[in-house]
RNA sequence: GGUUGUGUAGCUCAAUUGGAUAGAGCAUCUGACUACGAAUCAGAAGGUUUAAGGUUCGACUCCUUACACGACCA
């Protein structure tokens, strides 16, 4: 398809120095797919063009269209309206395309000028509650930014930053203190995150009636909040914690332990990997020793109080707070230590951090204070910044407890494709084990395009219904096709038609085999878009364009009908190109593929 | 108050980064299973792209102002 652009280009170039004695600007000199109601199916805009040609618009397509025709082989025609150059194309040309791309696998790299070491930071949940809707998303998005990545030939670190450390996890433990009796994962027959997140809702509750409690007594509301017993215990255990307290660390240890056992049930569940771990309660210090790094350069300043500060204001943004008058680190100071080692660890020349986009000061602020302290690798930071997720009951909120959480969302998706399959009733022969992989893949295939969908850095709504939804816009509409695709493949096997043939003998295509070919020779362009926009909805897109351009086709001409077996055989082969272009285009979205459903 | 993001069909989302008559899905209505899988396909209806100006051959897209909603910083 590059090659066709390219050569529709020159000939281009040679018909205006032909017919007007002059070049067309390299600006101007960019085709775009015809709109479908129209005949052709690259488009050249000459508006741009009048002023130096010194004629209207239509004349000058007029003028460079018969020029290609006549000269041009691979142009079968053209039309022109208005200011729009419509350049049809030969489907000898066609079933050129189909066989370069044809010599390609499907999943081959795609070439693109972007980053080649990445690391995608991504996930990096709290340790004191289980995922929900909101690390849905999230991880997705970065499982899929990182496939993508991959897809244009660059090396990608999957990262994970666990934040492990700090008083939420204190308010956790303290309340286990109290209230847990020993109980443990096993015991009570809960995974290890739900237990841990028990235990913070408990502290949160118990904290709430202290502070009424307090008030009723006539304290006022912010002493009360600080000065309730839970929250000063909790304080003081994050103090002993940073000192290195035997059974404070020993307690931390063990829940933490619970909550990762629990992380890597879900994780595996959702089908997201990691290359490497990191966790804050080991790069705080490194991050504390950035701060004393910019003190010694004089980028940043001490107040009188011993605080740590950088004054950002010449980059628009305030004074940013590094390290406490007390010498212990804020969120920022724990980000400088892991940017830090990430680089030694990696070298990257692009850092992605996938991080809601309520997070955007904060990353602007890190990345500044990195260049303050002259950093190489700050440059090469970029925030992924995505919109929270809502319900249609509006924000979640965990005090109004409308959070929905990951691991009953999941449950919920493959029951509800378990049930719709069941209904269709198109399974037979599939063994018990195969058919729960099913579900879990519809299900799963539902949630994730679900998700992905959605442009990145918009707020989304989610609708549990429609999460489930099989049909329309949807991940198993996709997948539908791709089961299809299956079963044409299944049955051209048995009447042994073969999918590598010569098809020069084939005069003319019907106008979806021609759309199919369009669709399937711009799928590296998609990656390349969806890799610089970091946009997994882009390969959403094109995947159901894809999906949707092969029903029509489906429709519209038989293949095993089809007397003539020079195009039974383009057919087959065809299909099977769009089977292998649909596993790889939702392989990038992290969705998984069915033979049958 | 300051900074910033978003605003498109009843609802959820697109729009090739400034191009043609703004497209899909859901919901509503109509048609297509004795054809290779109807989780499909074909069609109808649905729009002052929040509002008002501006830039130009051309604006959902860029600029200005206002409004609405969200986030962040005090």
């Amino acid at each position: 398809m590059q090659q066709l652009e390219n050569s529709l280009k020159t000939a281009l170039q040679a018909a205006a120095t032909a017919v007007f004695g002059l070049e067309i600007p390299a600006a101007s000199l960019t085709l775009q797919p015809t709109r479908k109601e129209f005949a052709g199916s690259f488009t050249l805009v000459t508006f741009p063009l009048t002023k130096a040609f010194g004629k209207g618009p239509e004349q000058i397509g007029q003028a460079l269209g018969e020029w290609l025709k006549a000269h041009e082989p691979r142009v079968s025609g053209y039309n022109v309206v208005k200011g729009f150059l419509n350049l049809e194309i030969a489907d000898a040309e066609w079933l050129t395309v189909f066989g370069q791309l044809r010599a390609q696998p499907a999943t081959a790299p795609v070439a693109t000028d972007g980053p080649q070491r990445v690391v995608v930071e991504y996930s990096s949940p709290n340790t004191n509650k289980p995922l929900h809707l909101g690390h849905l998303r999230n991880n997705f998005l970065g499982y899929s930014v990182a496939e993508i990545l991959k897809a244009t030939g660059a090396t990608v670190t999957k990262a994970n930053l666990v934040n492990d450390r700090g008083i939420h996890i204190c308010k956790s433990m303290i309340a286990y203190q109290h209230f847990g009796h020993g109980e443990t994962p096993q015991s009570a027959g809960m995974k290890g995150d739900h237990l841990a997140g028990k235990y913070y809702v408990l502290f949160e509750k118990h904290y709430r009636e202290e502070i009424k409690q307090l008030e009723a007594e006539g304290v006022a509301s912010d002493i009360a909040k600080k000065s309730a017993p839970l929250m000063t215990e909790a304080q003081q255990m994050l103090q002993l914690w940073e000192a290195g307290d035997e059974d404070v660390v020993s307690l931390w240890r063990t829940m933490n332990g619970w909550v990762y056992e629990g992380f890597d049930e879900t994780y595996h569940e959702i089908g997201v990997d990691f290359d490497k771990f990191y966790y804050e309660s080991e790069t705080y210090l490194l991050g504390k020793e950035r701060v004393e790094e910019g003190l010694a350069k004089g980028v940043f300043f001490k107040k009188e109080n011993g605080s740590v500060w950088v004054d950002l204001q010449a980059e628009g943004l305030d004074e940013k707070l590094l390290l406490r008058a007390d010498g212990t680190s804020v969120y920022i100071t724990q980000d400088l230590g892991t940017a830090e080692l990430k680089y030694q660890d990696f070298g990257y020349d692009s850092s992605i951090y996938v991080i809601a986009d309520e997070q955007n000061y904060h990353m602007q602020v890190l990345q500044a204070t990195l260049k303050k302290l002259g950093k190489p690798y700050a440059e090469a930071i970029h925030h992924l910044s995505y919109g929270m997720v809502d319900l249609p009951s509006g924000k979640m909120k965990s005090r109004e407890g409308t959070v929905v959480d990951a691991d009953e969302l999941v449950r919920d998706v493959v029951a509800a494709a378990k049930a719709a399959t069941l209904e269709k009733g198109k399974t037979e022969g599939l063994t018990d084990a195969e058919l729960e992989e099913l579900y879990h893949l519809l299900g799963l295939g539902a949630l994730k395009y679900y998700l992905l969908k959605v442009d990145p850095k918009k707020r989304m709504l989610f609708n549990p219904e429609e999460s489930v939804s099989l049909e329309g816009h949807t991940g198993p509409f996709i997948q539908y096709s791709h089961a299809r695709i299956a079963a044409i493949r299944r049955k051209a096997a048995e009447l042994c038609i073969s999918e590598a043939a010569d098809w020069s003998g084939i005069a003319s295509l019907d106008g979806t085999e021609r759309e199919l070919v369009q669709e399937l020779a711009r799928y590296p362009a998609v990656v390349a878009d969806a890799a610089r926009n970091l946009s997994p909805a882009v390969i959403a897109q094109y995947a159901y364009d894809l999906a949707k351009a092969y029903n029509r086709f489906y429709a519209e001409v038989s293949i095993f009908q089809e007397t003539d077996a020079t195009k039974r055989s383009l057919r087959v082969a065809l299909s099977a190109r769009v089977g292998e272009q649909i596993k790889a285009s939702l392989g990038l979205l992290g969705i998984k593929v069915p033979e049958r459903m």
